[in-house]
RNA sequence: GGUCGAAUGGCCGAGUGGCUAGGCAGUGCUCUGCAAAAGCAUCUACAGCGGUUCGAAUCCGCUUUCGACCUCCA
């Protein structure tokens, strides 16, 4: 493929990217809402973003990345009561709702930070966006597709389905939607049991809360994606994505949010992330199967048999694609591990190999690198596949290693093609991929004098086949975890793990 | 019950109507003082049953199994 196409949750088809203004692309993402820390299911929807992000970029674009943080606790109903998932935290760990709102802000920072994932261009939140909210609330019942009731307010999802359709990304029919629906509880105050809360009246029992045209309450769940996308975005933009979860009903609100307050169909092109499963099943807090990013990393977990480092973990993640399910188990992530460091390996060794200038080229040698270099963008322009790109640089990693060690005749390539892969290797490793060598963190000046050393006194003993030395400090290194390799031109590398 | 999506070799995972994905593990060879790494070669596949087709793991139907959403979730 040329150009990038995109599978459109819409309707289910890949669909050529063509941008609503040439040159820019508006992106938003549904981010987390901060009452605790991430999980690995919420870290591998952001990494498919960032994948996204980066990539567009890659491609020349400039791109406004607008990902939310919900700072207000939506109001849910559980077994009859009015719950705050971030008042409620705040009562449990004895602190003020905006103290739980910046602890949780600063850890989700800090793990995106971890994983090596850049920062949106712009991250609002719901509470900084209150009064756009109130202002959108009053446009929706302004034309007539929501009703305040008892200091709420609620969206009219029958009357605005027999004029717009309503469901259409959750593939839902309005009509069979009725059955599925539980015994309206008795305080339940809507007309219809499939409307929703754009705005819900709270007393003050809560926390956190805000004065509104229908006295004090918290703006609906949905709406907050609605109005930060339609402030930065446009009431029309490129794409919206995150994770399946939020398909219905999350997204089926927001477009008729959107159409009911500004008669615009919002987003061009939907994206959703599958999930991230653990023993088959997906994880989430409420199933109690969660895995939190440092647990994974340090291996404290009762189902983990080791840690794994972070890009051990993103290389794991990028193996499959963001649409197929991701099952996380000791097995996989030690083959990703392996993986991993081969192809951080091969990246390493970029540096160290260069053209030697003579040129006996092989056109089918020329031929197949050209092509490796074309294939990296071919399948990440086939809907983000990130697993058939790290395959290709697995293939080009053969040929830097085999260059390197002097299995493969560098003059079968020219220089320019030569240069070349090298460039689009790093450029994907890196820019396109997200992924970094780990390997330098072990080290540090004091660290290379000592082992500079070391390897100088074990190479005297070689030269003189003294092997019980030259062994002896190779194994007790090994023993310390520092991997020693001789090489064929007589010199002598070592790497940390 | 409704909606949607899966089922690929020992494991993980891409994928297209005809052309060996890739990684991990295994086997053989080369290189090497020995290792390690690396390179080359190689072995295990497309849930089952029908259908469409010159040809299907890929399209269609049925069966079985599994998952997601329908309540907060990325």
């Amino acid at each position: 493929m040329e150009t990038l196409h995109i599978t459109n949750t819409l309707n289910r088809k890949k669909e050529k990217f063509e941008p609503l203004v040439e040159g820019h692309v508006g992106l938003y993402v549904c981010g987390p809402t901060v009452y605790s820390t991430a999980h690995l299911g919420n870290v591998r929807t952001f990494l498919s973003f960032d994948i996204v992000y980066r990539y567009l970029k890659h491609l020349g674009y400039k791109v406004r990345y607008v990902r939310n943080i919900t700072d207000v606790g939506h109001i849910t109903n559980s077994a009859g009561d009015d719950v705050d998932s971030i008042g409620n935290q705040a009562k449990l760990e004895n602190l003020e709702p905006m103290e739980i709102v910046q602890k949780y802000t600063i850890s989700f920072h800090d793990t995106m930070k971890i994983f090596n994932l850049e920062a949106p261009s712009i991250e609002p939140t719901a509470t900084g966006h209150i009064v756009e909210q109130i202002e959108m609330v009053q446009r929706i019942i302004d034309n007539g597709y929501a009703y305040e009731k008892n200091g709420s307010v609620y969206f009219d999802v029958p009357k605005f389905a027999k004029e717009h359709s309503y469901g259409k990304l959750s593939g839902r029919n309005i009509d069979e939607q009725q059955d599925g629906y539980r015994e309206l509880d008795a305080q339940d105050e809507k007309n219809d049991p499939r409307d929703f809360a754009i705005w819900k009246g709270v007393d003050e029992t809560f926390p956190m809360r805000w004065n509104s045209p229908w006295g004090e309450g918290v703006p609906g769940w949905h709406l907050e994606c609605s109005v930060m996308s339609t402030k930065y975005l446009g009431q029309k933009f490129d794409i919206h994505g995150g994770g399946m979860d939020l398909k219905f009903p999350h997204h089926d609100c927001e477009i008729a949010q959107s159409i009911g307050a500004d008669g615009t169909e919002p987003v061009r092109y939907w994206m959703h992330t599958n999930m991230l499963t653990m023993n088959g099943q997906k994880m989430s807090k409420s199933l109690g199967n969660s895995v939190l990013p440092l647990e994974l990393i340090s291996g404290n977990h009762e189902l983990l048999e080791q840690g794994y480092s972070p890009m051990t973990i993103r290389f794991f993640m990028l193996q499959s694609h963001y649409a197929s399910q991701l099952d996380l188990s000791n097995d996989a992530l030690q083959a990703a591990e392996k993986g991993y460091k081969r192809l951080a390996n091969a990246f390493d060794l970029l540096d160290k190999v260069e053209h030697n200038g003579k040129e006996n080229i092989s056109d089918e040698e020329e031929k197949a690198v050209l092509k490796l270099i074309q294939d990296c963008s071919v399948y990440m322009n086939d809907d983000f596949n990130t697993a058939q790109t790290l395959a290709v640089l697995f293939e080009m990693s053969n040929k830097i290693n085999a260059i390197y060690n002097k299995q493969f005749d560098i003059s079968l390539l020219s220089k320019a093609t030569f240069d070349k892969m090298k460039a689009t290797f790093a450029a994907f490793f890196t820019n396109v991929l997200g992924l970094k060598s780990e390997k330098s963190e072990g080290s540090n000046g004091v660290t290379d004098g000592l082992m500079d050393l070391i390897l100088e006194i074990r190479k005297s003993a070689r030269e003189n086949k003294d092997w019980t030395i030259s062994d002896k400090i190779r194994d007790e290194l090994k023993a310390l975890n520092i991997v020693v390799k001789d090489e064929k031109d007589g010199g002598t590398t070592w790497t940390v793990g």
